[in-house]
DNA sequence: TGGATATATGAGCATCTGTTCAGATGCTAA
DNA sequence: TTAGCATCTGAACAGATGCTCATATATCCA
């Protein structure tokens, strides 16, 4: 990539691009930690997420805590699933929502105490 | 809230809807984490950070770095500085930016370990 | 099988978000 | 003071996002 096509400016300080470019991560994860944090980057899904981390919920449950349409849940659900940050079980009609892994509450806590300092 | 204006549904879980109630953070620290996640949930911010969690760089370094325009990066920057996620320190006519504080970059370790499973 | 319940899904829409562009601000040196 | 550079800022626009509404699917029971 040549020089003009990356910024006009007269100070640069290449080494330090450089230097960013090698300790960067490849593209793929980089992708996946911004869709994990996209995940809980809304308060619908957030609060879903810290829902399920004390108990499993069905989306009616979920709906009523939250309280938006059950429609809206789904839609949330659908995307917290796509990624794999829930999981289901179904008993009858009724689908038991729950973590897939606590690795994302463990991630909440730990932003927390960031947030307390 | 009456159960009406809740869900119509008949398979309500009040008891596990009430445990949610309980459990749940403040509203002002919910939206705080939302705040947080969703500072990390865009990729220019995300390799902004990331790139600040190695050494300090100026607007026109980020920029350089990232291959987008300097209008753009100082729009980010200015999100994280609000957010009290980054700092800067001025040599001239020339800001360079660091991260405030390295819980955030702990937060991202953190979530690439879940991605890294 | 038919009807009721719980959930899923797609289209449509209003809002939010990230970028670009133009112009403003702040610092330095001549 | 004026010119030049680095950065900031606001308006505008395009694309993403989250909700609603209508409809589809799945399960259970009469």
């Amino acid at each position: 990539m040549p020089r003009e096509d990356r910024c006009q400016c007269r100070v640069i300080h290449e080494e330090r691009i450089a230097g960013a470019r090698e300790t960067a991560l490849d593209k793929r994860e980089t992708g996946l930690l911004a869709q994990l944090f996209k995940a809980m980057a809304d308060l619908t899904r957030l609060k879903i997420i810290m829902a399920l981390a004390q108990d499993e919920m069905c989306v009616c449950d979920l709906a009523a805590f939250l309280g938006v349409s059950e429609s809206a849940v789904s839609h949330q659900l659908r995307m917290l699933r796509q990624l794999q940050l829930v999981s289901n079980r179904r008993e009858g009609p009724v689908l038991y929502y729950r973590l897939a892994d606590h690795h994302v509450s463990k991630l909440i806590e730990f932003a927390l105490e960031h947030i307390r300092e």
